[in-house]
RNA sequence: GCGGGCGUAGCUCAAUGGUAGAGCUCCAGCCUUCCAAGCUGGUCACGUGGGUUCGAUUCCCAUCGCCCGCUCCA
């Protein structure tokens, strides 16, 4: 991903932002909050026609996925249950030589001799600030003396002579402590040290790490006025959670049977180390996330005969047949197929299907819908098969059933020969134990557990399995913004060629679908008729009306809306030229600057047509 | 959080130890028969808080924010 740094777009891209009101800095008047973006007129218009887009798509359109809208903060142990309260409380580490940061838990283990000294004194660095306009300099052997009382050690691997540690002292340590010809004291060496955790990684450098800070990326806040230990709750890091808290009343309510999905969209919290890249990660942001229940593969197996595995391209319509890889094909197609509904071209996006090594523990897979930001190639979409994982984790800590009946699959099993059935019985077997053991489960009472699972899958239950396609509104917008940020050369009035901005956002997301204009601002019978041609039209698109300056400076600031179509009512509409004309508008595209002429009654639908 | 850079109207930039100018934008009026025209008038800034000083936008410190790197992810 070796990409020339464009920040200058970026920063374009900001400002553009800023000027005509799609995004501003949350409590700018007070000096702003790191992580915080609010959206104005534009951005919010934009940021409604993505998520009703989604929600089309994902819900409406289809009779298998139903909606769900859950509270943000919920009880405590789903967090408890989802493993976020644990993982998400990582100890960080930070080498004080070279400046890395580090998990605690991903430090490797490293073996050697240990170097310890307790400071080192030297001589005074001119000061190198750039603020400073009158830089210290000394003539060698006038600098001031200078000590410094920091103890440092460092891990010297096996086969380095020990003293190669002075070395890394005075170069990676003391050096950027302002000194010159930094000479250790209080040296020390320390004999073979075994498995140690507590060094920097990295061979180069090896200093002794500081002390580990929790680090937890959750936010929290208090329920009730007691702001006490059992009062702690956390604003959620993902909605998804709650669709697996609720899956049973849905279950219930919906009269959906597996496989069918529930979608939520909403806003999650993540206390990030750093919020970086405009609105693309912040600390509050908006997810659409939809968890899609699928059948086990031995369920499908029992009554299908067979599980399709997925070809080349998206797999079709859904089948009975398919197992979860086919699903999981299925969602990865159905959302590129979603983004470049929205105007993303194929070409500005990638697909990244993880490595093995890549994946949460709970994933058998996941595939990353990749955009080509300015600032680098970037994760959009994450559509992971995750199995049964996170059903499980809520039966086993809440106590509840969170499995289904399939009645497809009693009958089917009964009609199964004994070996198939033993095939399957052993398969999901052995899943179900898996699983178990690999959260703790211990080991007898999981083998009791398994069989249970086994026993009820023969009886036609089972906990459903899982694909999340998991995307992110802000940066979907960010991506929108960039794709359809784009300068252009267009002539003047007098012919010479000057700089147009322009958003080309494909209409159906555009914020402002059309712009009304009547030709001259002092001829009443243009207002006239253009009032009613945006009356005409504002029930069912959200239109602009403009009066202000001329007509060409007014094309021109909805270029930067990114608004795609342009109508001025001119002396033509009135019959000046004739009566073929009267009752006939100017329509000016946004993206050729082309005019047409149609007639005012054609108009809606012409414009619906388009932006639906 | 750590390291580096930056911080003057909405934007782009200027000047200054004695409280700041310009162009564009924006607003109002006049004018204007299709791509940022013209005229007149107007609004708007030294990120914030301390310190030094008779006096700070300017010097110092802190803080906040933005950009880059480490790290993390939707």
């Amino acid at each position: 991903m070796a990409e020339p740094k464009t920040n200058e777009l970026m920063e374009k891209i900001v400002s553009l932002c800023k000027r005509r009101g799609f995004v501003f800095q949350s409590s700018e008047i007070y000096g702003g909050i790191n992580g915080f973006w609010d959206y104005g007129p534009l951005g919010a218009e934009l940021k409604r026609n993505v998520k009703d887009l989604w929600w089309t798509t994902m819900t409406r359109m289809r009779d298998d996925v139903v909606g769900l809208e859950a509270t943000i903060i919920m009880s405590p142990l789903i967090w408890k249950a989802s493993g976020h309260v644990d993982t998400f409380a990582d100890l960080m580490t930070e080498c004080p030589a070279c400046k890395k940061r580090y998990r605690v838990d991903q430090v490797e283990a490293r073996s050697g001799r240990v170097y310890r000294c307790e400071g080192a004194e030297g001589t005074e660095i001119g000061t190198t600030r750039t603020s400073d306009p009158t830089p210290a300099t000394f003539l060698p052997g006038d600098a001031p003396k200078k000590r410094v009382e920091l103890s440092f050690a460092a891990l010297i691997p096996a086969g380095k002579p020990i003293e190669s540690g002075r070395k890394k002292a005075q170069d990676f340590f003391f050096n950027q402590r302002l000194m010159n010809s930094p000479v250790p004291f209080g040296e020390l060496f320390v004999d073979e040290v075994k498995d140690t955790t507590d060094f920097c990684p990295d061979v180069q450098c090896g200093a002794k790490l500081m002390s580990p800070r929790p680090f937890n990326l959750m936010l929290q806040t208090y329920v009730g006025p007691i702001q006490s230990e059992e009062n702690v709750a956390y604003l959620r890091p993902e909605t998804a959670q709650a669709i697996f808290a609720q899956f049973k009343n849905v279950l219930e309510t919906s009269r959906q049977k597996t496989p069918f999905g529930i979608a939520q969209m909403g806003k999650a919290f993540r206390n990030e180390v750093t919020p970086r890249n405009f609105i693309f990660r912040s600390r509050e942001f908006e997810q659409m996330e939809l968890e899609f229940f699928i059948k086990p593969d031995e369920a499908v197996e029992a009554i299908s005969a067979e599980v399709t595995t997925p070809g080349e391209g998206h797999p079709g319509e859904p089948q009975p047949s398919w197992g979860w890889q086919t699903w999981h094909k299925y969602w990865v197609e159905e959302r590129i197929k979603f983004y470049e509904n929205i105007g993303l071209p194929r070409t500005t996006l990638e697909e990244y299907w993880q490595k093995p090594e890549e994946l949460a523990h709970y994933a058998r897979a996941c595939v990353d819908i990749l955009f080509k930001f300015p600032f680098g190639t970037q994760e959009l979409e994450g559509i992971a098969a995750r199995s049964d994982f996170d059903l499980s984790q809520h039966a086993r800590f809440s106590g509840k059933s969170m499995g289904v009946f399939d009645d497809d699959l009693r009958t089917a099993w009964g009609k199964l020969d004994d070996a198939k059935k033993q095939a399957l019985w052993q398969r999901y077997h052995d899943a179900r134990l898996k699983y178990l053991l690999k959260t703790g489960v211990e080991a007898e009472k999981a083998a009791k557990l398994a069989k249970d699972d086994a026993d009820g899958l023969a009886k036609g239950n089972y906990i459903p399995h899982v694909i999340e396609p998991s995307a992110g509104v802000d940066r979907l917008i960010l991506a929108l913004i960039a794709n359809a940020y784009s300068e252009d050369q267009v002539p003047d009035e007098k012919g010479k060629m000057e700089t147009r901005v322009v958003m080309r956002f494909h209409p159906r997301v555009a914020p402002i679908k059309v712009a009304v204009f009547p030709l001259l601002k002092n001829k009443p019978e243009l207002v006239k008729k253009a009032l009613a041609v945006r009356d005409l039209l504002r029930p069912h698109m959200n239109v602009f009306y403009d009066d202000g300056g001329a007509i060409g400076r007014r094309y021109r600031r909805q270029d930067e809306a990114g608004t795609p179509f342009g109508v001025t009512i001119d002396f033509d509409t009135l019959g000046e030229k004739g009566p073929e004309l009267l009752d006939t508008v100017t329509l000016r595209d946004r993206d050729t600057c082309k005019q047409e002429r149609l007639k005012i009654s054609e108009l809606l639908d012409w414009l619906l047509a388009r932006v639906r």
